[in-house]
DNA sequence: CCTGTATTGACATTCATTTTCAATAAGACG
DNA sequence: CGTCTTATTGAAAATGAATGTCAATACAGG
């Protein structure tokens, strides 16, 4: 059935198949330290070193989204596959995922008028959601 | 003249001026590396630790623009004062300023229909210019 | 000039990510 | 099942950006 989930001489190994575990679980943006340490917790160890390999493979074969924190570590998220963006509360972290035709169209259009031609994007929200935002210690 | 340019307890060194100068000359981004390995190529090195002090100190000052590359690491660049973001040549570099109040709105719609408050945003656009764009090697 | 304090920078340190490479296991084939 | 080939693993070492340390130095006011 998984007939293209495969690709050429990739190989199903626990390592892999308890990352995905990890992903699954977690429905949230995590570090490949992070999900090492939530692996470890677990009992389902997987060396550092394999946790990043098959996150990179993941990335690039778009089945997660990567995003840059603020102090320059990667966070991973398992992923719709369509494009789409981020909305992220700074406190607790909370993710809501936003499809925006809006800048999409925006993005062209600006790239078109400077003679820029393959524009790519990034875009990401940070903001305070409900909860976070109630003024505090009732 | 200057007068709010030195903040109570700011000093003028030649060090400061060096990477201000180094900022002007090269009006495009640069990680702190790069631009201490300018200033030593110039004759007018300055330590990188300084370099590293200095860049932060102007960030925090609003005086430069920073950006984290898809590495991680953070470029900087002498940065006109209003809020703006930017669009890349992925091959040569050139930078173009671009105001977005599309963006912005969108994002403060987004932000507003999920409850959320004081959202912030990333944008950045990537793309190849004219001149990087030609089929190449005529 | 003198002096107190901000600043500098060589060096050590931290920490995420990458590289190395020998040991291991997946999967194909008989 | 065994066997063999090759992808995969992971401990340890290496890389590299960024930050901390602290004695030496230079700015600026008097
Ligand atoms: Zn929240
Ligand atoms: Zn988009
Ligand atoms: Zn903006
Ligand atoms: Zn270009």
């Amino acid at each position: 059935m998984a007939s293209d989930r495969a690709p050429v001489g990739r190989r199903s190994t626990r390592q892999r198949l308890a990352v995905l575990d990890a992903l699954a679980e977690v429905d949230d943006f995590r570090s490949a330290q992070e999900l090492h340490e939530y692996l470890r917790g677990k009992g389902d160890a997987v060396g550092l070193t394999t946790v990043y390999r098959t996150l990179a493979a993941l990335a690039e074969a778009d089945e997660v989204d990567v995003i840059l924190r603020e102090d320059g570590e990667s966070i991973y998220r398992r992923c719709s596959g369509s494009h789409h963006h981020h909305l992220v509360c700074r406190e607790c972290g909370r993710t809501v995922e936003v499809a925006g035709p809006t800048v999409e169209t925006w993005a062209a259009a600006v790239g078109r008028e400077h003679g820029f031609t393959d524009i790519r994007h990034t875009v990401e929200l940070i903001g305070l959601c409900r909860d976070c935002s109630t003024p505090a210690t009732s």
